[in-house]
RNA sequence: GUGGGAGUAGCUCAGCAGGCUAGAGCACCAGGUUGUGGUCCUGGGGGUCGCGGGUUCGAGUCCCGUCUCUCACCCCA
């Protein structure tokens, strides 16, 4: 029987990487927590519907589907967004408001794998349900900023690309694009930034027939441009027509919301930023890697309509999702997983090649003995199967990352002492057994 | 889904123009130095050279297919 290997675009987490990701995710938690939010979950499947009533039949081959022997038409979900829908609509009644949810569900995709893309990943989702307040699109922004600060990255490292499809749509408005045509120019501006010129110029020329309308556009682009000012979004102001205005008005508090909470430095205006989906009402925005503009780790925005497109009432809601995979990359490359080493307490050692029994009066001062106590008192520590020499033990005790090594040898048994060594500086001293074992943690600070 | 590149031990790779039982370093395992490791010494296991087919007296080495990874498209909820 051959090997059988793992499934294209997966992941197999060997103690080393489920370290990582349990890192990472950990890091999640905390940081939804302490922003105010609460866990959930739902079901890894779903009906197929679910996913295809607000993304259309189309997305189906982008994910993957099953039916099951009842007949029913399930997929694995590739995001959790309507699932969160669904939930809440099922409760909307009964549930304080605002919702603040966060989940961190495992997704599927059946795209094309690539770096910083699988078919199987994990994905921070932040929402605020029930609230149009643009401070619940502030605060979801201030949450991903508040998690990727405190794994290290600055605002020299990360951006939070910010636009508003309602500003957007204003605007385009008063240059007199129709109303049923926004959705065509939303998907040309999402590919601007990765096109060169020329391509993008060749792409609008094909959807944009009227050439005074193109030339409106691009006019209005150009002008906005971040790299083209500084401050792009007071421009933004001098540059709206009236009709805008109002929108551009709420748009401003967001940038002040962030300010006052102090990520200004972390956020910048950016009318490239569309994004993709269809359902988008508001404030959309995405974080990027400065370093690799074209990456983003990060995207979200509002999205009041989807709840009652999916069967419920009408329920204003904000959020994002942050992917596992890029964000792994960006940390990797910059030196910040430090943080996800594990590793034991305490080693236990017999440097007396006893192990396991010292004679019946003193057996309470053997390896066994002492590990058990440390265990006890909730501290990681493990021991040596084999009875080997000191310095095998001592290398076993590094190869498992222990931070001390507990030394028992002749002194444990004449004098009740024990050798306590910190395997990262070398250093060594020696303490009475009992008083190490009633607080071990402040013995070894 | 479309195109380019890659695929030799767990990892990083070497393998000359096709020629004997396929190598190195690290890692792993065992033993040694009979009380101090991560940075000693000795030995060992482990590869149907991604998989399948073809050319050839003979293929890791050439050709075709396929799978996986990777880069660029498509897409990105």
């Amino acid at each position: 029987m051959a090997k059988i290997a793992a499934v294209k675009g997966t992941r197999d987490f060997y103690p080393e990487q489920m370290a990582v990701r349990n890192w990472i995710m950990e890091g999640w938690r905390q940081a939804g927590l302490r922003n105010g939010y609460v866990e959930y979950d739902g079901p890894i499947f779903e009906h197929l519907r679910l996913f295809t009533e607000k993304s259309g039949e189309e997305i189906a081959d982008q994910l993957f589907f099953f039916t099951d022997r009842g007949g029913r038409a399930l997929a694995l979900r590739p995001e959790i967004t309507p699932t969160l829908a669904r939930m809440v609509n099922e409760q909307i009644n009964s549930l304080a408001r605002p919702i603040k949810w966060f989940s961190v569900p495992r997704l599927f995709r059946a795209e094309k794998p690539q770096r910083g893309r699988l078919r199987e990943f994990f994905q921070w989702n932040v929402d605020v349900i029930g609230s149009e307040d643009i401070l619940a699109d502030a605060e979801c922004i201030y949450t991903a900023i508040d998690y990727l600060r405190s794994v290290g990255l600055s605002s020299k490292d990360v951006v939070v690309k910010i636009s508003s499809r309602k500003v957007l749509a204003a605007l385009l408005k008063d240059l007199g694009f129709a109303e049923d045509g926004l959705e065509e120019v939303y998907v040309l501006l999402d590919k601007r930034p990765k096109l060169p010129r020329e391509a993008f110029d060749e792409m609008a020329a094909e959807q944009i027939k009227d050439q005074a309308l193109r030339n409106r556009l691009k006019e209005m682009l150009q002008r906005l441009q971040p790299e083209a000012s500084e401050d792009s979004l007071s421009k933004l102001k001098v540059l709206a027509p009236e009709a805008v205005q109002a929108d551009i008005v709420s748009f401003s508090d967001l940038f002040y919301y962030l300010e006052l909470m102090g990520v200004a430095d972390y956020c910048e205006f950016d009318i490239n930023i569309v994004r993709g989906l269809a359902y988008y009402t508001g404030p959309v925005y995405e974080i990027y890697d400065r370093r690799e503009p074209l990456r983003a780790v990060c995207g979200g925005g509002r999205y009041d309509d989807l709840l009652a497109g999916l069967g419920g009432q009408e329920v204003p809601a904000t959020g994002f999702g942050m992917g596992d995979v890029v964000l792994e990359l960006m940390l990797k490359e910059r030196g910040l997983l430090g943080g996800a080493a594990q590793g034991l307490d305490f080693f236990v050692i017999d440097a007396g090649r006893e192990l396991f029994s010292f004679s019946r009066e003193d057996k309470d001062r053997c390896v066994l003995a002492v590990v058990s106590r440390l265990r006890e008192k909730g501290f990681s520590a493990a021991f040596d199967y084999k009875r080997q020499p000191l310095g095998k033990q001592l290398k076993q005790a590094a190869a498992q990352k222990a931070r001390w090594a507990v030394i028992l040898g002749d002194e444990t048994i004449k004098e009740g002492k024990v050798n306590v060594k910190n395997m990262a500086q070398g250093g060594q001293r020696t303490v009475g057994l009992e008083e190490f074992l009633s607080r071990p943690g402040e013995t070894v600070k």
